[in-house]
DNA sequence: GTTTCGACGGAATACGCTCT
DNA sequence: AGAGCGTATTCCGTCGAAAC
């Protein structure tokens, strides 16, 4: 099941803990507070009408995580501290008038809740308890604005502590290796069924091999190499996701079997690549329905990734770009990513046994 | 059917006015 | 000056309505 905020306690946490994620969202958001004893401060009601909810809205959240709120900084000011704040709020007020356009609009806001009034107790937010209200809040558009934004900005964040590169980033995810060698060993599978069974030409392998890109994710690999900056001496598979490789290695696995019955079938004659690329197209046509769920996955992974980490955008694919998943944020900027070299150095012992064979 | 939202009203509290 | 009272306002529990 996908994680998702509004349901995750432990996902918030751990956004809400990234202090340099926090700040950016916060130079991002445009929602201002005023700063009281080192904090920005937000009251209950601005909050609500930042969010475009019910002030009872948010103070049902308040009573159902009334925890998890006040780690995050929320608190009830009242008597001395909130005639401080009552003053923060002012003076900032009169600064705003100095500098600000849009006076009006916030003038109206501090008179109404804090300055004219005479509450003998308020409900006062911290710009992450702020963020928590976002997280929690289903129904809010506004709301839900913010969490894309917040995960954007801690994609960034943790993309520039990664050292920014991401060409790579796909290999940071525990499931690459393993992938990556099966698609190793099914290439090599592939390879030799074009060389037993194809007359010899040139071009097979490059042809028949973007024939399966095609299929699959609609480019060819000069495209591909295009989108994602490689350059020639660089493996375009080395850039592709676990899920990927592994439709890969289907093709490429199922193909060569295809291969080989038509060339027996064929009474041993070595198939012509035109020919070979006809039967492509009719063993595409038989998988179709097969492949059709698994290529759907890969297609919104790739789009949906490539935009959210690598910046790129997939024009073929554009339809199939969803907003990146919390998981997916894990497994490639979170605790369990790690460089390939990391992962090589764990994974020893199969290296070894490969090498035995 | 369950979850989410919003209205209502009582309890609590601080301010300001008046009276002594 | 200080006590006492009324007023304004928020907090929060409860309940019904709406949305999913």
């Amino acid at each position: 099941m996908a994680r998702d905020l509004t349901t995750s306690p432990v996902d918030r946490k751990k956004i809400l803990e990234d202090n340099d994620a926090i700040k950016a969202v916060y130079d991002n958001l445009g929602f201002e507070g005023v700063r009281f004893e080192g904090r920005f401060r937000f009251t209950k009601g601005q909050v609500a009408r930042f969010y475009e909810v019910d002030v009872r809205t948010i103070e049902r959240l308040l009573e159902n995580h009334s925890q998890e709120m006040q780690n995050n900084g929320y608190e009830l000011f009242k008597g001395a501290r909130l005639r401080g704040l009552r003053l923060a709020f002012l003076q900032h007020l009169e600064q705003s008038h100095v500098s600000d356009i849009d006076v009006g609009d916030i003038s109206q806001i501090y008179e109404n809740e804090l300055v004219a009034n005479k509450a003998p107790s308020l409900g006062i937010f911290t710009f992450k308890s702020v963020l928590n209200i976002g997280m929690l809040l289903t129904g809010s558009q506004r709301a839900k604005q913010v969490r894309s934004a917040i995960l954007n900005i801690v994609i960034d964040v943790m993309n520039k502590r990664l050292g920014g590169s991401t060409k790579y980033i796909n290999q940071r995810e525990e499931e690459f290796l393993p992938s990556a060698l099966r698609e190793f060993n099914y290439r090599k599978v592939f390879t030799d069924a074009l060389d037993k069974y194809i007359q010899a030409n040139k071009f097979k392998y490059a042809q028949l091999t973007d024939k399966i890109y095609r299929s699959i994710f609609r480019e060819q690999s000069k495209e591909y190499r295009k989108i994602l900056c490689l350059n020639a001496k660089e493996s375009v598979r080395a850039t592709m996701y676990s899920e990927v490789l592994d439709l890969i290695a289907s093709y490429e696995n199922g193909f060569a079997d295809f291969l080989k019955k038509k060339f027996e079938q064929n009474e041993s004659n070595p198939i012509r690549l035109s020919e070979a690329n006809l039967l492509f197209h009719e063993f595409e046509q038989l998988t179709e329905q097969l492949y059709e769920p698994l290529k759907e996955k890969a297609r919104v992974l790739m789009a949906t990734r490539d935009m959210a980490f690598r910046d790129a955008l997939h024009e073929k694919l554009k339809d199939y770009i969803d907003t990146v998943s919390l998981d997916d944020i894990d497994k490639f900027l979170g605790e369990k990513s790690k460089a390939l070299e990391e992962r090589i150095v764990e994974n020893k012992e199969i290296f070894i046994r490969l090498k035995d064979r």
